[in-house]
DNA sequence: GAGGAGATCGTCT
DNA sequence: GACGATCTCCTCT
């Protein structure tokens, strides 16, 4: 699975205005690209959450627009950063139209280029490369993503330190499962995985 | 390899 | 004041 050559093309805007599970689905095998200072660090999607809005009991905006969760509520396309357990960040894009609520969550990526960087950015670099970005706190980690830095992001600008892009990449085989790590809604099949790719989170 | 417990702090009630 | 879209380490098998 690699694509060192191919072009980048960043993916547009329309492609986040629908519903979050399409976008969910539909970003598996794309690419996410972050410079950082000389080094440009690239990883390809391999699984993916979606999160409803305020209809979806276990995301974050079902109770409402607030000061941490307004990025899922404005465009399409940017950057909605979480801060959680104290230690972690999450990394989601926004879908739907301005205005309403949604979004999806990446929850594993695989390393394409700039893997010596991320295990720096991992502080681990004894750890074998798929455990450096096989979950959603792991990947934020290893791309040196932030909320002060990245939240509201335009992630369809390739002029951004970070945004997504189309390398072309065949469409892969995708499985739906149940979401991980939450409590309300558990049984909903709207985790979307790229099945036996070494790369995806455990569960 | 599997399972369990603790860490740690921003955000909302 | 309680909790969380997690991770790592430790113990046991």
């Amino acid at each position: 699975m690699t694509s060192q050559r191919a072009q980048l093309r960043p993916i547009p805007p329309e492609f986040f205005s629908r519903d979050p599970r399409e976008v969910a689905r539909d970003l598996l095998g794309k690419l996410v690209v972050r410079r950082q200072g000389r080094h440009r660090l690239v990883a390809r999607v391999v699984e993916t959450e979606a999160y409803l809005g305020e209809n979806d009991p276990a995301a974050h905006s079902s109770s409402g627009r607030t000061p941490r969760n307004e990025v899922i509520f404005g465009p399409s396309g940017c950057a909605y950063v979480y801060f959680i357990y104290g230690k972690y960040y999450c990394l989601n894009v926004s879908c739907e139209p301005d205005g309403i609520a949604g979004g999806v969550l990446f929850r594993a990526v695989e390393p394409v280029e700039g893997i010596p960087t991320m295990a720096k950015n991992r502080e681990l670099p004894d750890f074998p490369v798929y455990r450096l970005t096989n979950g959603p706190g792991k990947l934020t980690q290893a791309l040196a993503i932030t909320r002060a830095q990245h939240n509201g992001m335009n992630l369809t600008d390739r002029t951004q330190s970070l945004y997504l892009a189309d390398d072309g990449f065949p469409r892969p085989r995708i499985r739906t499962t149940p979401r991980i790590g939450i409590t309300k809604a558990a049984a909903r099949k709207l985790r979307y995985i790229i099945p036996d790719n070494p790369f995806v989170s455990k569960a």
